[in-house]
DNA sequence: CGTCCGCTTGACTCAGATCAAACTTGGTGG
DNA sequence: CCACCAAGTTTGATCTGAGTCAAGCGGACG
């Protein structure tokens, strides 16, 4: 079900918009009314925790469906962030549940996307418990890369790559640096390359 | 949708089963047949990391739905385990895939469940982002009370506890006694009481 | 009665966090 | 066109607190 698929079939009830600038779509503890869907660009989910550290909880890229579970809740738990020049499409919740509820083959689809969030999230929880940073960053780097593939590049900067797999940007750029050196891994610039 | 109305909804596609020990009910890379649902006692999910590090993704109490996300996947990706004296439903994936194409509320109602479950999830790993023993054990304690309660005995035991927000045994062991030392909390045998 | 397992405490280690500073790079605006 | 600013990148020095290993206690259960 794509982003756009999803625009036409929801009418009036769907409209796009264009930031220029790193935008806040909704703040934790805001009332509930859209769902979102990034056209083009990134957008991503952020809380904050006790200890004021930001931590980037989920990023969405080009077709990809965004606060999917604010549908089911009262208000967000997270703030929503689009990134400049991202095009984010947003759908009223009222209208998606209504066709969710008149349409089972639609509902199912839908709950398949939410599925592979919780098995992306426990993925990131696993992830998140490994404690050697450069075995952090490889099984990172598997996550994201498809089979076979070999070549990456961050979303955004490195840096958010940091917050997303839980490091500082030191110890991730320091990390690297080793994984270079034992010959795990190659840098060009912004890519990677994987083994050797 | 309580786990015994689902069972009976189901008729032949269900069946309840009881558990004298720790049982595994899957493993991770095995083919999706069931979903199941904890009608008494307790079962979770687990997770190894290459570091061989065991962390718990989720515990299901009483009542709960276990392994939605299977439903929607060819292969578990976690490891499920029911506690010993555990009495476990196992639901057959197909029937209820059917069941959800076919009857838009049930399917809008169980998208809802999921959904609870990516945010807590988030939350989940916005808790692991605790770099302090002490704050991380005060924000799941959070978690985990209603509105207004103010005591709390986990499910099993501490050492589950500790396993399931990312902490090692003896790290909570001494991070609760100084807690209670601060008096943050009080410890009364397997409870403990917030505040004082 | 013995074993298992949760609980508790101690001593030590170490990897990532933290603080600090320099250097790229890209974009803005005068 | 260049000065300037913001943000990412890189490296160094130091610190800290959770992990690890080790050992002892006590209750539950067969």
């Amino acid at each position: 079900m794509p982003v756009m698929d999803l625009a036409a079939r929801l009418g009036g009830a769907a409209r796009i918009e264009t930031f220029k600038a790193d935008t806040v779509l909704f703040h934790r503890g805001d009332v509930t009314r859209h769902m979102f869907g990034v056209v083009d660009g990134q957008a991503y989910l952020r809380r904050t925790t006790i200890e004021g550290a930001e931590i980037v909880v989920h990023r969405a890229l080009g077709g990809d469906l965004f606060a999917e579970a604010a549908l089911f809740s009262s208000s967000y738990h997270c703030d929503g962030i689009a990134v400049a020049g991202a095009r984010i499409a947003w759908f009223e919740k009222t209208a998606l549940l209504d066709m969710m509820q008149t349409d089972g083959r639609f509902a199912v689809a839908f709950c398949r996307r939410i599925a592979g969030q919780v098995q992306r999230l426990r993925s990131n929880i696993e992830l998140r418990a490994i404690r050697s940073a450069e075995d952090r960053i490889m099984a990172a780097l598997s996550l994201r890369l498809g089979e076979g593939e070999t070549r990456y590049e961050p979303a955004g900067s490195w840096k958010g790559f940091a917050a997303e797999i839980g490091l500082t940007h030191e110890a991730l750029y320091r990390a690297l640096k080793r994984l270079e050196q034992a010959k795990r891994l190659r840098r060009d610039g912004p890519v990677v390359e994987l083994g050797v």
